[in-house]
DNA sequence: TCCATATTGACATGATCATGTCAAATAAGC
DNA sequence: GCTTATTTGACATGATCATGTCAATATGGA
């Protein structure tokens, strides 16, 4: 019996402390699985969204799904059309807008780092119960909803 | 019953998502929370690093028990230091690594800053249980562990 | 003592991010 | 239709971060 525990503010700040070092160093983490692909940690979450998305989208939707700022993933995705991992088409609906999708440059590129991920993410959530990992996510995304709603 | 849910390694997944929009939404919610005295989350943070320290420690000490990187937290300290938040001590073992110390302008704004914290952080944990809290802050402190293992 | 190694703060540089502005294009209200 | 507000990409700027280098200092081993 591990005894009474924190209070509830108590143990909020001690997963706020772990959550900042955990995000830091997964970044790290996913950066150098994927650097011998010339990808990065954000071209990949950049990816992931294009994936993500049944439909092509224009660059401010992936932002908005990522979370991220527009302009940042503006200069990501250029970046990957520069390298030809992703392509722009006409919108129909929206003449400047244009639609990023996958080339099959891209589509290899990002296969290729999910093939990498997938034995290693299994690696580190081996030793936990799926108990464990439902209840962190479930918490992490309660959080996350409440701070949106805060940020209003 | 929820069912049997995802499998670990995707379970993991969603909750490292889950992870990434977190910390920047807390970043934020810190930025905004503390903006009124004249901080930063970053800034909060190196406050927080000198009050957990029972001794005055040179900045790279400071950094390492942060995670961050020395030059950042030099940086972070030094514009502190600028602005009588915190002051330097000559180190008796070390000439150049002068110890960092909490002035009690400091002290005034990092506990102004607590008092603001703690009842936004019971807010924010209200709704979570114990368990809820202490599980999620137990799978994130084991991964944390792990990923630096990993990254040595 | 002497020398190799590690630590520390200062400095420089490029990358990334946050923020604001602008013009073009679209959408909504009257 | 016409006007106004919103969306979108391009651009600029400053802040923050990551990384490497350097000289001064401290530490440990021969």
């Amino acid at each position: 019996m591990p005894g009474p525990g924190l209070p509830p503010a108590d143990e909020l700040t001690e997963l706020t402390l772990s959550l900042f070092r955990v995000n830091n160093l997964m970044l790290a983490w996913g950066d150098r699985m994927v650097a011998p692909l010339g990808l990065t940690s954000a071209r990949w979450q950049a990816l992931g969204a294009i994936v993500a998305a049944e439909r092509p989208q224009p660059v401010a939707w992936l932002a908005r799904d990522l979370g991220a700022n527009r302009q940042n993933v503006q200069r990501i995705v250029n970046d990957l059309e520069g390298e030809g991992l992703v392509s722009f088409a006409p919108n129909p609906h929206h003449k400047r807008a244009q639609l990023v999708m996958l080339t099959p440059k891209g589509r290899e590129a990002y296969d290729a780092a999910i093939a990498r991920y997938r034995p290693r993410a299994e690696a580190l959530a081996a030793g936990f119960s799926a108990d464990e990992l439902a209840t962190a996510r479930q918490v992490l995304q309660a959080l996350r909803l409440r701070l949106e709603a805060d940020a209003d």
